[in-house]
DNA sequence: CGGATGTTTGATGCGCGTCAAGGTAAGTGG
DNA sequence: CCACTTACCTTGACGCGCATCAAACATCCG
């Protein structure tokens, strides 16, 4: 993996949401990426520093934490290949989270300076303020699904996103996609307890919506969906071919 | 309250998180906006339209809500003076939530062709693209505090939140601050029940660190935030001497 | 083989939702 | 002016959902 690929991946990333044009795909193949491996459980940025560079995806899983004053961590987003992480730090005074790597993860790095140049074009500077604005989408529908579904639902719901977001990458293969995190991490996530966490998962498996082994999860799209009610217009990703609840890929 | 003064708010909003130029200013004031006036409890925007403009608050309180599969609506988002409360609808293929006025409220819209021809400058596009950025690190704390805290610590996050908001547009006097919502919608837009809300809002009351009457709040900012845990940098408002948790003003 | 890491199950208790009733204050019409 | 309504606040009783503590299984790995 090396940089050009990095910027392959940025093109295919905000081609999801709009069209490049040849300027456009050119400037971007023209910036250059620093490539950086985290392992498992490594940081990637961290709070109430203000980095100088931003970074996305290129593999692996990613996430987003909050720091509770009394040191409990809450998760307040998942990252997978083609998100960008922390655009905020672009924008605001300092990161008010960490970025954490769950797997073993690629990162791809884009100074400030290089954004700043990039944005001249009203395309990307669109398109990546939209990754913004899809990203705080998510977040809203994570607040809402907290505040408002049970555990199980709350699970399903997760699930159905994540599916959705890896489908869209291409990281989905017969409702099956890698979600290499323990159950008790998982728990973490969605605001639980392992042991309930345990609970819930055995639930959606004894109706059959959920297949969990080793790594893989596989779902029943359609019916969990149905079961909490999930609705994938939030994501933005209609460009795709995501018609609907049932989740057919038109290809 | 005419589209001039629209201008003059959005200018000082704007100037709250950088310094435009003389040539940004002109461009704002020579922008128009329409003024409209929303009556308690109406719709000022509906999930899953794709309006053509978007607009900020000018006085009152306005909410963000999910409405969820069985109708029942979480709270995503409470916006004040100076809040752009839907500059998504200018990114997203189509609103993933509503927005309704809690009290009564005037909003500016800026039409999306404006708002395009406003992003020519640089300053004006970081500055609105910072009001999204901020919004989503308002949106994750919200989250982490749904995730991890106990209702009163919510409730008293929160409110510390409301204040300082609130403080750096000049709408608190005295520690206290106008909060004219029935205790069962601040229940609602915190996820508790009325019952419960009320019975936090006494063990607040009680240890003297708030003051509820009418539509009045009155915070013993420091204590409360000690309680809970509040420190305010997510907010973003150090241009504004926001020195610390006690809250003092530089003046 | 032992130790680390993760899953599963049981028991117990608290936080908060829910139902229900009573209390207060403001507004409305006769 | 008083009956009546409507909106909101307050308190009690009860139960469910989930956290927590604890311990019994797996797996995997050095």
């Amino acid at each position: 993996m090396q940089s050009q690929d990095a910027a392959e991946l940025l093109i295919s990333a905000l081609s999801l949401h709009g069209s490049l044009s040849g300027g456009d795909e050119t400037a971007l193949r023209d910036t250059s990426f620093r490539l950086h491996r985290y392992a498992r459980g490594s940081a990637i940025a961290r709070a109430h520093t203000s980095p100088h560079e931003s970074c996305f995806v290129i593999s692996g899983l990613a996430s987003r934490e909050i720091i509770m004053p009394r040191g409990a961590r809450a998760f307040v987003g998942m990252y997978i290949r083609g998100d960008f992480v922390d655009l905020h730090a672009f924008l605001l005074d300092s990161l008010d989270h960490d970025v954490v790597a769950l797997t073993e993860v690629v990162m791809a790095f884009v100074s400030h300076t290089d954004i700043g140049r990039l944005i001249a074009s009203q395309t990307i500077n669109r398109l990546l303020w939209r990754f913004i604005a899809v990203d705080a989408a998510i977040q809203r529908y994570w607040l809402a699904s907290m505040a408002r579904r049970k555990a199980s639902d709350r699970l399903a719901h997760f699930l159905c996103e994540q599916y959705i977001r890896m489908r869209a990458q291409g990281l989905v293969s017969a409702d099956g996609f890698d979600l290499p995190l323990s159950q008790a991490l998982l728990g973490d996530v969605i605001g639980l307890s392992a042991v309930h966490m345990n609970r819930s998962i055995q639930t959606l498996r004894r109706t059959g919506l959920l297949k969990w082994e080793g790594n893989t999860v596989t779902i029943s799209f359609p019916r969990l969906a149905e079961l909490c009610g999930f609705e994938p217009s939030y994501l933005n990703l209609q460009r795709l071919a995501t018609s609907g609840v049932d989740g057919t890929c038109r290809d």
